[in-house]
RNA sequence: GCCCCUGUGGCGGAAUUGGUAGACGCGCGCGACUCAAAAUCGCGUUCCUUCGGGAGUGCAGGUUCGAUUCCUGCCAGGGGCACCA
């Protein structure tokens, strides 16, 4: 008997479903669309094991709902513009283009391999004019729509390699590159105004049903709406009043100061002559943006010497400080402190000796002896020490403060939220180029679309640092599109994240002349499943809901919302091994010792550390495209989706590989072997089974409706146990008559169906095998009768006091009084009552019989 | 610090959502085949047991005829946000 050539079997089906263009789409308004998109890859080179499942569950549903008779769109592409195509450039001299491209045809290869029901024909490159061309279409039309703007904002700046740096790109306060101690530097940048739809962007999550509660809540963290008022601090001796935001107007009366961020214009103001107050910004500056850093930092200030008058007493005037902790990009960049209620507000007053009157009474605790130690209190309570406002709970206090604000013309109750706008501009020349051109005469002034795209320049030069479109000798020169005179391009290109903000909507029609093609976007969108991983759970998903706003709002798309479905993978672990010398070591440098210890490759002893995400610093990767190589892509699929739940983290262990391998070997087998007895494919079903038949079908339909609910459901865990669970029925059946193997026929083809989206060469393969001509993927998708999945009979368990002491048999939807009898006149029931007579019998249908005595 | 999630055999995990805890897989043990090994097949595998049973889903309580499931309080692990006024 053969053995499975995995090799030979997987190429041959790839190569059938790409001549017969299986996985080619149309939009067809007559057929119910199904758009199944997985995050497209930053293309690196070679797919990893992230790739690994989250295309295996993509492909696994895309395959699902096609047999499910759905017109499934599974585009592919490419994240191609970023950082790493110009590393590459520096360290090797190689073109970040070349690079990108060679990668991508790379990493093309690879994913063929896989098996992926991929409509190749749609494919596209973030980095090529093609795309981006409609972006900067984009862009300007959101610049005439005032949802993109230009202004000064700060920036981390490596004055080594003369670049911006994204925060996480500065480690403890240092470029990552280069080392060099970052400096706060205020740029011109260009923004995406997300901040229009902070509303919608936040209500709209309560409609995305199908999105997962953990990111759900991540977004509405992210977007921070709160509740407060603005309030103004006249300030002594001068002709301008201080605006403060607060959550917490309702603790006035416990103000004892106000603080400025160093970045507050009154700062600045006030800084240009006071040398003191200089040398404390430039001590704040130097905590830099670098979170971990600022950790331990203590709230510090400067006493700017000013005095602001309470609002609700203008006798009491409270000291103006410059403070560390206030942000300039929240609220107003200045706050007024009330130490008692918040403590941030107490550490500060602490250390410079500032009152601190608690304003809000604990529930249980006295007015007259409350105080405030060394921790704030924050929680409910009713006003006191507040004049007009004592005796109110926390929320009519808040009403009641801004009520009178809003009277006296001395503040008002105002949203605020933590969401800021999306800085797009980076200094960077592997990005797509912004397209405007700045103008002595005219100022800042877009270029025309029918000037689109503006490409980037291919000679550029990667030796010296900073970037390389500023420094090219003619690229940024050209002409004003307004008055012809000389002017110069921007240089800036944008975030990666722009690409990828609609890609998805591209995929719909991605040769079109046009950006999108109306009528395919109306048809395709939203992406009714979109998987990836949980790391992008706010700034991708966020910003791609704000461009579908933003493009909806400027008549590119019908819809607001890209992304009906979101399903987030969990990771991909692996045990680590250490040598003596504590070097991390590989798992194909480890191999087993004496029992169950590890040695290394010379028979060194070896320990085993836990479960880590793979990484290459602690060297527990396994590439992918050795897995398939050694096992073919049905096996490594199927692995993928065994065991653990596609949302949580996994394990990648040896054990499980082989594992799933051989059920590969196991199914063929089975299958190859039996198939000479069955009756042809497509015999009608003989009269008269027998019971064996009949619990085959059974088994087999019962099957085929727990695996539906699971796929649905993305539990393809469950699904694979159950598929075994057939496999084994199947295994252990012994036809004797013909319709035996009628049965056999039936429950053999129902598995290999169900198998299919999982593991769908070795099924086509077994498909033919088992005398069909057509391919499986054309096949439907099963429906189980659902006359065979309900048993005649069911199994009860039966309990006395809550402790199960038998189980009876009793025809399904037995009456109460049956089962009742049938459990009192079991044997170890009657042991276990003993003398006690029963008190009460509860009776849970076609379940449980408990009797309590 | 705040918010969220997760704790079930040696391991990954099931449990019809309040009704027989441990499906299925991995691992392990025993047996068959073999000169032998691998592969394969069969049986067993939560723990204790005086073989009647008893205990058991992180820990301690509670609700219930009945709790892995609901409630309260702890403990442990993981994640998110982080001077957000």
């Amino acid at each position: 008997m053969s053995r499975y050539n995995v090799k030979e079997i997987e190429s041959k089906w790839q190569r059938a479903w790409e001549t017969a263009r299986c996985f080619e789409v149309e939009a067809d308004p007559q057929r119910s669309k199904y758009y199944v998109l997985e995050m497209f890859p930053y293309p690196s080179g070679r797919i990893h094991m992230g790739h690994l499942r989250n295309y295996t569950i993509g492909d696994v549903v895309a395959r699902y709902k096609r047999a499910q008779g759905h017109n499934v769109l599974h585009p592919m592409g490419w994240d191609a513009f970023g950082l790493p195509a110009e590393n590459a450039a520096m360290d090797r001299g190689v073109h970040p283009a070349e690079w990108t491209y060679a990668n991508i045809d790379a990493m093309r290869d690879q994913l063929k391999t896989m098996g992926l029901s991929i409509d190749w024909s749609r494919e596209v490159a973030t980095c090529h004019p093609e795309y981006y061309k409609h972006e900067q279409a984009m862009f300007l039309d959101f610049l005439e729509a005032g949802l993109a703007y230009r202004k000064e904002s700060w920036v981390n700046w490596d004055p080594v390699d003369q670049t911006v740096l994204a925060n996480e790109q500065v480690i403890d306060g240092k470029g990552w590159r280069s080392g060099a101690t970052v400096e706060q530097r205020k740029l011109p940048q260009w923004m995406f105004r997300i901040t229009a739809f902070s509303d919608e962007l936040l209500d709209a999550i309560d409609d995305l049903e199908r999105w997962p509660e953990k990111v759900r809540l991540m977004q509405r963290n992210w977007i921070g709406r709160s509740q407060g008022a603005r309030v103004f601090f006249p300030i002594a001796g001068r002709d301008e009043s201080l605006e403060v935001f607060s959550t917490r107007p309702d603790t006035l009366y416990g103000a004892s100061f106000c603080a400025l961020s160093p970045h507050h214009p009154l700062t600045e103001e006030l800084a240009e002559s006071d040398p003191e107050l200089r040398a404390f910004l430039k001590e704040c500056e130097q905590l830099g943006t670098s979170e971990e850093a600022i950790e331990r930092a203590e709230k510090r200030g400067y006493d700017t010497g000013l005095r602001c008058r309470h609002p609700f007493e203008p006798g009491k005037e409270l000291p103006l400080y410059v403070a560390n902790f206030v942000l300039m990009e929240y609220g107003t960049g200045a706050i007024f402190g009330c130490p008692a209620h918040d403590q941030r507000d107490l550490d500060f007053a602490r250390r410079y000796d500032l009152p601190v009157i608690p304003v809000v009474l604990p529930p249980d605790a006295d007015a007259s002896t409350f105080e405030i130690g060394d921790e704030a209190y924050v929680g409910e309570g009713t006003a006191f020490n507040s004049r007009f406002l004592d005796g109110l709970d926390v929320d009519s206090a808040k009403a009641k403060a801004i009520e009178r604000l809003e009277a006296d013309g001395s503040g008002q109750g105002t949203v605020q939220y933590r969401l800021r706008d999306w800085g797009v501009s980076r200094q960077r020349y592997w990005g797509c180029p912004i397209p405007v051109v700045h103008c002595g005469e005219c100022g800042t002034v877009p270029v025309p679309k029918q000037d689109l795209p503006v490409t980037l320049p291919e000679d550029v030069d990667f030796s010296a640092p900073g970037n390389p479109l500023e420094r090219h000798p003619t690229w940024k020169r050209t002409s004003c599109p307004k008055c012809g005179g000389a002017a110069e391009r921007e240089t800036d290109t944008f975030d990666t994240f722009v690409e990828s903000a609609w890609y998805f909507a591209r995929f719909c029609s991605p040769r079109a002349e046009e950006a999108l093609d109306r009528m395919s976007v109306d048809y395709w969108l939203p992406v009714d499943q979109y998987i990836g991983g949980v790391e992008h759970a706010v700034l991708h998903l966020l910003y791609a809901r704000f461009f579908t706003r933003a493009l909806q709002h400027c008549g590119y798309v019908g819809v607001a919302e890209p992304f009906a479905g979101l399903f987030t993978q969990g990771m991909i672990g692996h045990e680590t091994y250490r040598s003596q010398d504590g070097k991390w070591l590989a798992p194909n440098e480890v191999r087993r010792g004496d029992g169950d210890d590890l040695v290394d490759l010379d028979g060194r002893p070896v320990t085993r550390g836990r479960v880590e995400k793979m990484s290459k610093s602690k060297k527990n990767t396994i590439d992918p495209t050795e897995i398939i190589e050694a096992y073919g892509a049905d096996t490594a699929r199927w692995f993928m989706l065994s065991d653990s739940p596609p949302d949580r983290d996994m394990e990648w262990t040896e054990a499980g590989v082989e594992g799933a391998h051989r059920f590969v070997q196991r199914l063929w087998r089975l299958i190859t072997e039996r198939v000479a007895e069955m009756p042809a494919a497509g015999t009608p079903a003989t009269q008269g089974l027998g019971k064996d038949a009949m619990d085959l079908r059974r088994a087999a339909h019962k099957a085929v409706q727990s695996v539906t609910g699971d796929v649905d459901q993305f539990r393809f865990n469950r699904a694979v146990a159950r598929m075994y669970e057939l496999t084994n029925t199947l295994a252990a059946f012994k036809a004797k008559d013909e319709g035996d193997r009628w049965a056999e026929r039936e429950a053999t083809e129902y598995l290999v169906r169900m198998i299919a989206p999982m593991m769908p060469h070795l099924a086509e393969e077994l498909w033919r095998i088992l005398g069909h001509e057509t391919m499986l993927v054309d096949k439907a998708w099963p429906q189980p009768d659902t006359t065979l999945t309900v048993e005649e009979t069911v199994t009860v368990a039966v309990q006395v006091n809550g402790k199960l002491r038998a189980t009876i048999e009793l025809p399904r939807d037995a009456a109460e009084e049956q089962a009742q009898q049938a459990a009192l006149s079991e044997p170890a029931v009657q042991r276990s009552l003993g003398e006690k007579e029963p008190r009460k019998v509860i009776v849970v249908k076609n379940r449980v019989v408990n009797v309590v005595a």
